[in-house]
Formats: C-alpha cells, structure tokens, sequence
DNA sequence: TTGTACGCGTTATCAA
DNA sequence: TTGATAACGCGTACAA
C-alpha cells in the first residue's frame, strides 16, 4: 500500500498522487476525487521515512527534560507537548535526568533523529562550568533550541524565563515591610533558576537590612523531611529566623512540619513563602502562600517562538515572564 | 555528510562503510579503523530516514498516556522512557487527554510515524462501550500494544495491572476488623482501575457486612475542596461515616480537610486510607496512609515484556503485580 | 574481504 | 493538468 499502489489503481501516475497528498492545486478536482477515494478504499497511508528522506525533517521536536516526575516540569512537558500538536509537530520526550555525560547523549540521539528543533524544560541544563554548556551551543549550530528558564546568548538559541529573581526579591521585601528580618532562605539546585532566586533574596536583603546574613541561606534536598530536619537542627543551634522563604513548596511544606514540632503558630511566629504553586501548596495545612511562575504562559510562549523561528522570523533571544504571588494562610499579607 | 563521503574519504565502498557501521565482523581490522577514523573526522551520522525506509523500523516506542502532569502517570513514564533507553529504543510521548476522538487521533499518529510498539499507560484507555475500543483492537493488528492498568483480552495486546480489586478489598477488611463498618468509599474515575477498586470494596463489605449501602459509595471530582465539601455535605445530610477509603490520594486529603473542619479526630473519629502512596500523602497532616501500586515495577515489567514480544518470544496476555499498604498516621492499624 | 547495483517510498524538476 | 524520472541515504544480495 505505497503510492505506486494507489496510482495504479486510480489510474494516474504517482506525481499526481503525490501531489493530491499534499494539497497541490495544480489537480483537476476529479482526478483529485478519483485518488482520495482510491487512498480511502485502500487504506493508504504515507511512509515518514521516504518523506523524510526527501525533506529531512520529520516534523518533530526534541524535549529534553531532566525528571518528568517533578511536577513542574511535567506540567510544562504537558503543555509544550499540546501546543506542539496544535502547530502539526510531534514530539520526542527525553528523561535525561541531572548527569551531563546522559544529557549529551540524549542530545545528540536526537540531533540524530533529525528533530527540527530541541527544546530543554527547566534550568538543570545550564551547567556551572560554562565549558560544558558548549554541547548545547554546538547543537544550536543545526537546530534552533529553546530553552525555558535557562539561559544562554548564543546564536540559534531561544530562551523563555520566570523572572524569578524579581519574585523572591518582592517576598522578602513583603517580609520586612512586616518588620520580620531574619528570612531564612531554603533551596535545593543551584541551577540558573536556583541562582535567580537566590540573588533576588539577597538584593532584597541588602538594599533593606544591609549586611546579608549567609547563616540565613541554607541548602536543602529537595524533601520535606529533610526540610523540617534542618530547620530542628538550625533552630536547635540557635538560629532565629521569623520567616522561610522557599526555593521548592516541597521545602515550605517541611517548614510548616517544623513550624508545628517546634509549636510555632503559622503565621505569627513563622510565615513561610514556597515557590511554584503545586498542588502541595492546596495540601498541607494551613495551606501554603507561594509564588505562581505561569507554567502554561511559559510553555505556549516557547512554542508560538519556535514557531516563528522554524518559520525563518525574527526572534528575541531572551523573553521574561513575571510571576504571581498567591497568598494563602502560611503568611498574612493583603496586598 | 553521508555514506558516499565517508567512503571516498575512505578509499573503500559504501558497502564497507554500511558493514563498519552495522558491526558486521566481515571487514579487516585495518579497513575498519580507516573509515571510523574518517567517521569520526568528519563527524558523519546515519541518516536514520534512509536507515529506516529499508528496514521499516525505526526503533521507536510511541507512549500515550492521558495527562502526563498526573502523578502516578508522569512517574510511569518516566520509569517507561528509562527502560525503554536502557534496551535502545527512543519513544515518543503523547499526552492525548481524556477524550476518545483524541486518543484515537493519536494512535493513528503514532501508527502513521512507523512505531515499533505502541504502550497505554493508566486506564483511561478502556471506554465503557465496548466497541470504543476498537481502535485499540486493531492497532495491535499492526504492532504489539502494551497496556498499563487497562485489560483488554486480544491478540497483540500485553496488560500489565496492579492489583486494585484486592488492595481496596484488603483495605476495607482491615477497617470492618476494627469494627468500623460504615466505610465510605469516595471516586473520581469510573476507568478500568476504578472499577476494579469499587469491585473489591463491594467485595469485602458484601462478604463480611452483608449487604452494601450504596449511600456510602460517592463519586467526586479529583481535588481537594471537592472532596471535603462533598463529605461536608454528606455529614450534614446525616449520612454517618467513621472511615473512608479514597480512590486518589488527593481525595483522601480532602477527607483530612474535612475531618478537621469537622472536628473530628483522626485517626479515632475517622479513618483515611488513601491511593497511589503520592508526594501528597506525606505533605498532609497528619499523613495519610495509602496504597502503593508500585509504579516503577509496572513499568519495568511492562518494558521487559515488550522487548520479549518484539524478540518473537511468548509472552502472557496479562501480568498482575499486588499493591502494598503504606501504613501512616490517618489509620491505627499496626499490622 | 570487498565492491556493484538495486530497492525502499517520497518529493520535486522538467517536459509534454 | 499530467507524467516520467532523478534524487534522497542506506542495507543487502550477489558477484568478484
């Protein structure tokens, strides 16, 4: 069932039947007719492959991502995927977890593939020693890539961010315009992301309080255990803090574990902002305030750019997108 | 950057080339080095169209699955992906949704793309009508279908399920033993699994209590505020309830959610047996206990067995993995 | 051990 | 409006 089949049945050589499949007009509407119900009779459908041989594309995207098991990523992978299908592209999804040897292998299995673009979800694939971002770099040389909070000048290399550093910078000022000045502040990756957060905090700190207590900036696995263990033990040490800010709502959720081993009325004693707005936030009690980073505006964002750069258009290398806070109960803000 | 230039560089044929690349031992070591030597030189990748046109293969899986921002679905992926690399196939994701007309779209999509297999991952791949299925039926005519938590008994199709009858029938016994007998049973999916889960609800109290109440048995959609203000309203309504088994973990939070609007003690006022075992079930307080189903060991088993199928060995129509009680703070079993 | 020549199913160019 | 044919890059049967 190939298209030799259907010219012969239809009577018509394979350039028409081929011209018929991809909506040439240069076809008389009978002939047109004769064909397409020839390919219907026969149950014909187009070998990707052969196409493909011909075009080299497969009208298909590479995402990389590093765990679709976190939940934002997954929301994101989601969203890119549908916009994806709405443009008439598939898509390839790779795991490649946080080891950069897997992430080169992946990228290049897709380069492989011969994906017309990639795009890399979330900022694990911005690596700390610029060196060994030049895998994507060189990538960018064959296809556009997208990268979604991460972020990379270079030619062919499109990227979509939260402005997280502007988020955590107004949680803290919100905090010490409440006269709670010692935010402790919990994170987990030093990815670009992590590093905007950061920055945004100690900006905040600095520009309001002046010195920047580096006892106040703690490292965290990304688990609620480990969360509430380590606010027992800094809390043990003498540590005072009358604030958390949270990199991950997993390491505000422990804080509210915490808060209530420790039989510190939330958000009184201790307000504790998260980041993300995951379901989590909705699930723990009280129900925790956290800072909303538009999963969806940034997914279709990236698609709707790609599209335009597949389309040979102009496009901003860097695009920002701000972030919301929702208040909940962990804080008493009105705003 | 093809066959012909690495075997004029060379200085051998193409059929040479083809033999060094495919690992094919009839070539003298000397010859080898020389065109991998050129290979890498010119840093030459298989064309996999070309590749693919002869063999009609591409060593591609195409993965479904309703809504990869679903938990348990995005962690089955995930484990799905990575075993489906380790064995040197790539996959192709699509998050089809929830309605027929898409997921049949889909599939012929992944079809029309030469997949290798096609895997259905969670249950909302069964329709009630049976002959909404059909689609399903006749793909695996072309190529093996690999289902996870959906049962279909036809050829071509391998279903790997947890054992949601019995986890739910053991879960209810548990509480009629500690003589809580007014267990109500809250759901959101009437998808294959979720109708195995009722089954063994229904199951158990018809055994040991005798007749069941069908008040006690509720549908709700899947968050949280649903959950609680439905069992507000069912208290309100005088239905009595000193336990309640939740279909979805994010519905036994919500059964947290209410016993404390409700002032009721847990776990002696009421009981809460959650499922999936889910990021959520240990955010809650107090935490929720919940059923286990083992996401990772469905899909390793999944992958396994479709490589035996693809490898033209005899594989079972259907695997059955048993679910384990995690037991937290919303219970008082000590089994 | 190596090379030649054909087939895979399309798209696109050119001629009719 | 239609048809014949080259080109795409690879695997492989067959010949050397």
């Amino acid at each position: 069932m190939n298209i030799y089949d259907v010219s012969e049945k239809a009577g018509v050589s394979i350039a028409t039947v081929s011209r018929v499949i991809n909506g040439n007009p240069n076809v008389s509407e009978k002939t047109k007719q004769k064909v397409l119900d020839v390919m219907e009779e026969i149950g014909y459908t187009p070998n990707v492959f052969a196409r493909g041989l011909g075009l080299n594309t497969m009208k298909t995207i590479g995402i990389m991502c590093s765990d679709s098991s976190d939940p934002f990523l997954a929301n994101a992978v989601y969203y890119i995927e549908r916009e994806l299908r709405k443009n008439g592209y598939d898509s390839f999804l790779c795991c490649t977890g946080y080891e950069l040897k897997n992430k080169q292998n992946y990228l290049n299995l897709l380069l492989s593939k011969r994906v017309d673009a990639v795009i890399l979800v979330g900022s694990s694939f911005l690596e700390f020693n610029k060196k060994d971002n030049g895998y994507i770099i060189n990538a960018a040389k064959e296809v556009p890539v997208m990268m979604i909070n991460g972020y990379l000048n270079n030619p062919g290399i499109y990227c979509t961010l939260c402005d997280d550093y502007q988020s955590t910078y107004d949680a803290a000022v919100h905090f010490i315009s409440q006269d709670k000045k010692d935010i402790l502040y919990l994170y987990t990756s030093k990815s670009y992301s992590g590093i905007q957060k950061m920055n945004g905090y100690k900006a905040a700190v600095s520009e309001h309080l002046g010195k920047v207590n580096e006892d106040l900036i703690q490292i965290c696995p990304g688990n609620m255990t480990a969360s509430k263990e380590l606010l027992l033990l800094l809390s043990k040490g003498g540590l005072k803090f009358s604030a958390v800010i949270a990199a991950e709502d997993i390491l505000g959720v422990g804080a509210i574990k915490y808060a209530k081993e420790a039989k510190l009325t939330i958000p009184d004693e201790l307000s504790i902002i998260g980041y993300n707005n995951s379901l989590l936030a909705t699930c723990c009690d009280p129900e925790l305030t956290s800072i909303d980073n538009h999963v969806e505006t940034l997914s279709i964002s990236t698609v709707s750019n790609l599209m335009r750069v597949l389309n040979g258009e102009n496009v901003p290398n860097k695009i920002t997108i701000s972030n919301d806070l929702i208040i909940r109960n962990t804080t008493d803000f009105t705003i």
